[in-house]
DNA sequence: GTGGTCTAGACCACC
DNA sequence: GTGGTCTAGACCACT
């Protein structure tokens, strides 16, 4: 079962955006090994170069390294990891700040929808 | 300038949500008056059927209603209006919430992002 | 505003059930003057001589008669009339009662759909 | 043999009719499948995208639902046949009822001519 | 094979 | 002119 792909953005951004939310998500521990990416080019079903070039991408930012002549490791450094988790979350939560602005809502409505949805969730 | 369209549901699915979405964002004012159906089916770069099948859905949640022979209207009633708005807001508030818990915040970690959002665009 | 026909039945047919229905829902008084065959043939957009061949269809039946020179004039005997309406409602009980059978409806629920409607109705 | 159907209504609103009340009456156990589109419509003799919207629109009263790649289903919750088929006596009753009581009939008169029919049909 | 979607183009009723 | 319906035919996704 390959993963799905959008056509408005190339499949390398989509694979780099899916795998680092997976990271940050806590999909992998610490310090912990990723996939060879042979195989996860594989399971993606995408052309290993593609999967190579979204890891390589990937590992500018820190959150992952190589090891030569064996393999990505996930950094044990949580504090990259909590950055750029931190980045994402103040993403979603702008966006959707922005989404629901446009309706109309004030800033006191978006927090009383927020609580409210999560009396209710909760 | 016709609209884009993904290709992972019906077009006339994605024109009910943006038209909806324009006029509980205010785009209409209640009591307006749509363009003709051949217009928007010109304006989106879709055959004219294929918008009247997603007007005709609209129509079925009475926010706009039809006059023979004239055109279509939104709806003066704007309980309905308000409704639809406050599924939109819910909905768009759920899946929020739903996709930082996914990162591992709690209930009060995501009302501190929001707040915290909400400042730094103020 | 001319009368409205099918194309199933012809229309001087339409035409009979249509005034005797008037006469027997108490339209016209037993023994009152029925308007000229021209102005009636006029109101329902027919050709006078359409009307003239469902008036005389209708006049066999002895609900209406006519004075020569004079006009035509609904009988004055109440127990033709009577006699007709109570076809009338018969046929009308019978087909009702049919179509609800075809339902699964046994005799006690018919009675029963008929006293609720009329409680709900009453 | 197609089917027939008057003008005065959408000859897909006529399918709905006819296709709801087949379903209704028990023509199909619950659960069952239907003929495919394509067969359905040729049988009523209209285009099949005709008889595709008749279906679109009873399954969204639940009565009927999809199988993907192979076929509609009369749904197997009797609940919402039952309601239907109320509904629809519900309706022919006040019908039946109001073209009654334009004739003149009580309400003892209505339940007397329903009791007196059905003795002499039983 | 099934249902679902979309386009193209025609015709109708209403105003 | 407006919306509403219907047909014809193509293409897609799913199984």
């Amino acid at each position: 079962m390959s993963w799905s792909f959008s056509n408005d953005k190339p499949i390398f951004q989509q694979l780099e955006e899916r795998i680092v939310l997976e990271i940050i998500s806590g999909r992998y521990e610490p310090g912990s090994k990723l996939e060879p990416v042979r195989e996860l080019a594989m399971t993606a079903g995408v052309n290993p170069n593609t999967m190579q070039r979204a890891l390589a991408d990937i590992e500018n930012t820190g959150i992952i390294y190589t090891k030569r002549g064996d393999g990505r490791y996930i950094t044990e450094n949580t504090e990259i990891i909590n950055e750029i988790r931190n980045r994402y979350v103040l993403k979603k939560t702008e966006d959707f700040i922005a989404s629901v602005k446009a309706l109309g809502l004030d800033e006191d409505g978006i927090v009383k929808a927020v609580r409210e949805a999560l009396e209710q969730g909760g």
